[in-house]
DNA sequence: CTATAAGGAATGAAGATTCATTCCGCAGGA
DNA sequence: TCCTGCGGAATGAATCTTCATTCCTTATAG
């Protein structure tokens, strides 16, 4: 099914689905679906054309594969030396700041996905979420415990969430744009801006 | 200079101006830049693809034209009954609420100014802003009075905003789309969660 | 020598902009 | 009052680009 797969020996052809995957990612960050084409995508991975159709079915492929992925790493990261038994405050902290260090660590990451969101894209994205409500991700789980230890506000989870993640991808954008400097202080600042926000 | 100048008794040519806007405010908001082509802008509007063209100079033209009015709309709305001698909290209470209230009611703005913001429109803006740092308008100013009597959380200006206005902007995204239902009540503790967030 | 990968010019669809033409209201002459 | 000619407004078909996608050719590996 993965078309790596059939690449047993880790030659050429998987180095042609990379290079066309960062390509595509570096141009939609910075320049937006408008500023990506496929000749601009090929060429910047150093690929003919035609060859990104040997790897993805057609540019929309190409680009919700790459969404995927960056989604799927957003949450390993969150994820990652999750303080699975600590309390509430330090499990969402550990989220807040796992996020934001990997945002400015992976500029394009934050930039692409938020291209995909203001986009065709993004409409479908959204209304997909919206139908598979009751999924139970750590993150869910984590807001609804608060809420019934009455840590929380008592507000809905899709508020609570635009309450702590909004200002954090604002932020790292800021960053990113050289509008503000980040740094480990202020990271543990900013996400304690956001928990007060949460908090009775 | 202002093209709706020489149409002293506001007849048709007037209206046909108003058309183009409105349904090129339409069809961004509601499908994107991709989805307005000047064409369908035309066709909605009921003019000719022409005739855009006698009011605006290109598609650049009436795009900038249509955010600029917007934004000034915005500010407008949060300045209006602005209690210039009420407590800090009052003033900033009265913004945050003014402007969701704004969002909701048109839902097309919200949608449109995000649009441009996520588009090769929106970095030069941006830019521009970087540029004009110290400009003195009322708000920038409540938020300097806030840090010098600390009663904020001493961080920069551009992090305060994004923790204010940030969650804001989503929630009333939220709305639109039909995810959560805010009233006024609700609107009241949204507001003063983003407060929190900013005070000591 | 065959089969598979890669290349990139050719194709056709879609969209912004232009421009030759039509339309419309009116001023002035009969 | 009724023409007639003028000028600005409006039109939309034609043009000029830009792009995704295709497909035939060439290169390479087995």
């Amino acid at each position: 099914m993965d078309k790596t797969d059939k690449c047993e020996k880790a030659e050429k052809c998987c180095d042609k689905r990379e290079l066309i995957i960062q390509a595509a990612l570096e141009l939609v960050a910075e320049q937006g679906f408008h500023g990506a084409p496929m000749a601009m995508i090929a060429e910047k991975a150093g690929v003919g054309a035609g060859t990104i159709y040997r790897y993805f079915e057609n540019k929309d492929d190409l680009i919700r594969w790459i969404y995927k992925n960056v989604e799927e790493r957003f949450v390993e990261v969150m994820m990652q030396g999750y303080p699975e038994n600590g309390a509430v405050r330090e499990r969402l902290l550990h989220i807040g700041t796992a996020l934001v260090r990997h945002l400015i660590r992976e500029p394009l990451q934050l930039r692409f996905v938020e291209q995909f969101h203001n986009s065709p894209y993004g409409v479908d994205h959204r209304r997909e979420k919206l139908f598979s409500e009751g999924r139970k991700d750590v993150i869910s789980d984590l807001f609804q415990e608060a809420l019934q230890q009455q840590i929380f506000k008592p507000l809905e989870l899709a508020i609570l969430f635009s309450l702590f993640f909004g200002p954090l991808v604002d932020i790292c954008r800021d960053h990113i744009l050289g509008f503000i400097k980040l740094d480990d202080a202020l990271i543990e600042q900013v996400v304690g801006a956001c928990w007060d926000a949460l908090r009775r």
